[in-house]
RNA sequence: GGUGGUAUAGCCAAGUGGUAAGGCAGAGGUCUGCAAAACCUUCAUCGUCGGUUCAAAUCCGAUUACCACCUCCA
C-alpha cells in the first residue's frame, strides 16, 4: 500500500472518521444499494452510482481488490404498476428498466458491479432467512404477513441514532394504516408480505407472497461477500429505515456484525430552495435527460468532483463548468502530447519527482474520507506543471508520457477518461500545410481566413514554435 | 415532537484555535502577425448576537434561515 497515511472513512454509524481496516488483506468487500427498476433513474439515483463508483475506483487505485455487489430490485408494486401502465410483464419491466439503468450507468462511465443480483434470483435464500427469524423468535407471522420485532433487536435505532420511543409514527405519510394495524408493533416492518391481487407471488411456509423490502439486501449482501462486510453504501435517505433493518434482521440472524463501516451519500438538490430531488417530489430530471443533452464525462464529473456526502445543487451552470475543467485536462494533455515531436530521449529527474510528489499528496487529501475538493487542488497544480513543461523549450520524451500517464490514471478515479484521441481527415490536414504556406509568405488574409474555415467545422489550431497544433471543439 | 445536516467572495468550494486553499467568472499583464492555448498578477474576514482565549471561520451559548430522515424515495 503505498504512502504512509491510512485511509479514513466517515462512519453513519459512529458519526465519526474512522480508521478503514479491512476484513481480508487488500480486499474490499462492499454492497451498495441499487434502484428499483421500474423506471428511469433520475440524476440524484445516478449521484449515488457515481458516488460509490468513485469511491471504489479510488480504493482501486489505492490497491485494493474490490469486490462490489449492487442489486437490481426486480419486485414490488411499483414494478406491478409499471407493468400495468405499459401492459407488459414484471419480468418485461425488469428487464427493459435494467438496460436502460445499464445504458445510463455506462454513459456515466460507471464500473459495472462484480456482480448486479436480482432479488427474484435469492427467493429461496430470503425464505430461507425469514423462517431461521422466526425460529429465533425475532419474526411472526400476521395472516400471510411476516413481521419482524425491531424492539427485539435491542440496538434498534443504533445507525440513525434515532430512539425508539420517539418515533412519529407515519411521520413519513407512507405507510399504510391497515398494515400498521396487523404489527404487534409500529416500528415493526415486513420481512414477507402475502400476495396481493394481481401481483407476482412465490410459494412460502406462510402462503404465496413476496419479500419485504428490506430482507433481500440483507440476504443477498451475505450470500455474495459474507455474513460481515466491509462496506454498505447508499443514499443518506436510507439509513432509515432501510439500512437499520437490514442491520437488525442480519445481525438476529447471524449473530455477526453486519457492516464494518456505514457509507451515505448526499442528495442531489433542486430549485431554489435546495429541495431534495425525489420521485415522489415529483421534481425530478432523467439521467438519461441530462445524458442526452450535455457532455457525458462533463455531467460524471460534476457528479463525482463534490464530496460524497455533500448535496449536490443540480444546475446547468454547475454542469457546463464541470464540462469547462474536463477541457482543461483534456487541452493539457493534447498539448503536452504535441512535444512528443521535438522531445528529446530520456527523462526530467524534476518531473519523476514532482510526479512523485503530487501522487503523494492526492493520497494524502483522498485518505481523508475521499477528499476530492483537495485532491483535485493538487490535479489544478498538476495541470500548471504540464502546462509549464509544455512550454519549456527542452522537454524530454520519457517525461510527457509520465506526465500523461499519471493525469490519466488521476481522471479516471473521478470517472473521466482523457485517453480518446481525436483524428484528423486528411482534407483538414491539406488546409493546415495551405495555411501554413500562407503564412510563411505573410499572406494573413488568408490563412485567417482557412483558420475561420476550420473553426466553423469545429477544428481549432494553434500556432506553437514548435508547428501549428489542432484540436477539436 | 424526535434525530441529523448546512450557512465562507458573483458562483462552486477547502479549512476544527494562530491570523481565509483551489476552481469558474471578473480585472490587469506576458506570449502571438492577429488569435487560441498557456503562464503571471489581482479579487472575501467566514448567517446574526453574545461569551471563552494573548489569538476563533474554527470552542461555548443563543438566534435566524434552509435542507433531510422518522417504515419500501439514492
Amino acid at each position: 500500500m503505498e504512502g504512509k497515511q491510512l485511509l479514513r472513512v466517515y462512519n453513519t454509524m459512529t458519526r465519526q472518521k474512522e480508521t478503514f481496516k479491512t476484513l481480508q488483506p487488500n480486499v474490499v468487500k462492499m454492497y451498495v444499494c441499487g434502484p428499483t427498476v421500474y423506471n428511469y433513474i433520475h440524476i440524484g439515483n445516478a449521484r449515488s452510482a457515481v458516488a460509490f463508483d468513485t469511491i471504489r475506483r479510488y480504493l482501486e487505485f489505492r490497491g485494493y481488490r474490490v469486490d462490489y455487489i449492487s442489486n437490481f430490485t426486480d419486485i414490488g408494486e411499483k414494478l406491478a404498476r409499471t407493468a400495468e401502465a405499459e401492459q407488459i410483464s414484471v419480468a418485461a419491466v425488469a428487464a427493459k428498466y435494467i438496460a436502460i439503468f445499464n445504458e445510463d450507468t455506462g454513459a456515466l462511465n460507471i464500473e459495472p458491479a462484480t456482480y448486479h443480483p436480482r432479488a427474484t434470483e435469492s427467493i429461496p435464500e430470503i425464505i430461507a432467512f425469514v423462517s431461521d427469524l422466526i425460529d429465533k423468535g425475532y419474526a411472526y407471522e400476521v395472516e400471510g404477513d411476516v413481521y419482524f420485532r425491531a424492539r427485539r433487536y435491542t440496538n434498534y435505532g443504533e445507525l440513525s441514532h434515532q430512539p425508539l420511543d420517539r418515533l412519529e409514527v407515519g411521520a413519513s405519510q407512507r405507510t399504510a394504516d391497515e398494515e400498521t394495524a396487523r404489527k404487534e408493533d409500529p416500528v415493526d416492518f415486513a420481512l414477507w408480505k402475502a400476495q396481493k391481487p394481481g401481483e407476482v407471488a412465490w410459494d412460502s411456509p406462510w402462503g404465496p407472497g413476496s419479500p419485504g423490502w428490506h430482507i433481500e439486501c440483507s440476504v443477498m449482501a451475505g450470500k455474495y461477500l459474507g455474513e460481515t462486510i466491509d462496506i454498505h453504501g447508499g443514499g443518506e435517505d436510507l439509513a432509515f429505515p432501510h439500512h437499520e433493518n437490514e442491520i437488525a434482521q442480519s445481525e438476529s440472524h447471524t449473530g455477526k456484525k453486519f457492516v464494518n463501516y456505514w457509507l451515505h451519500n448526499g442528495f442531489v438538490t433542486i430549485g431554489h430552495d435546495d429541495e431534495k430531488m425525489s420521485k415522489s417530489l415529483g421534481n425530478f430530471v432523467t439521467a438519461h435527460e441530462v445524458l442526452a443533452k450535455y457532455d457525458h464525462q462533463a455531467v460524471r464529473f460534476f457528479m463525482s468532483a463534490t464530496h460524497y456526502r455533500r448535496p449536490i445543487r443540480y444546475t446547468e451552470d454547475g454542469i457546463e463548468e464541470a464540462l469547462n475543467e474536463v477541457q482543461r485536462f483534456k487541452i493539457a494533455r493534447a498539448n503536452l502530447l504535441y512535444r512528443r515531436r521535438d522531445a528529446i530521449a530520456g527523462v526530467d529527474q524534476q518531473i519523476t519527482a514532482a510526479i512523485a510528489t503530487a501522487r503523494e499528496q492526492f493520497i494524502e487529501a483522498m485518505d481523508d474520507d475521499f477528499n476530492v475538493q483537495n485532491g483535485l487542488v493538487v490535479l489544478h497544480d498538476f495541470l500548471r506543471l504540464m502546462n509549464n513543461y509544455a512550454a519549456e523549450e527542452i522537454v524530454h520524451l520519457d517525461s510527457i508520457i509520465d506526465l500523461v500517464k499519471q493525469l490519466e490514471t488521476f481522471l479516471s478515479i473521478f470517472g473521466v477518461n482523457l485517453a480518446q484521441e481525436d483524428h484528423l481527415n486528411s482534407d483538414v490536414a491539406d488546409l493546415i500545410v495551405q495555411r501554413n504556406v500562407a503564412r510563411a509568405a505573410k499572406d494573413y488574409a488568408t490563412s485567417d481566413r482557412i483558420r475561420d474555415e476550420l473553426a466553423a467545422q469545429g477544428v481549432i489550431l494553434e500556432d506553437t514554435p514548435q508547428g501549428t497544433r489542432w484540436r477539436q471543439q
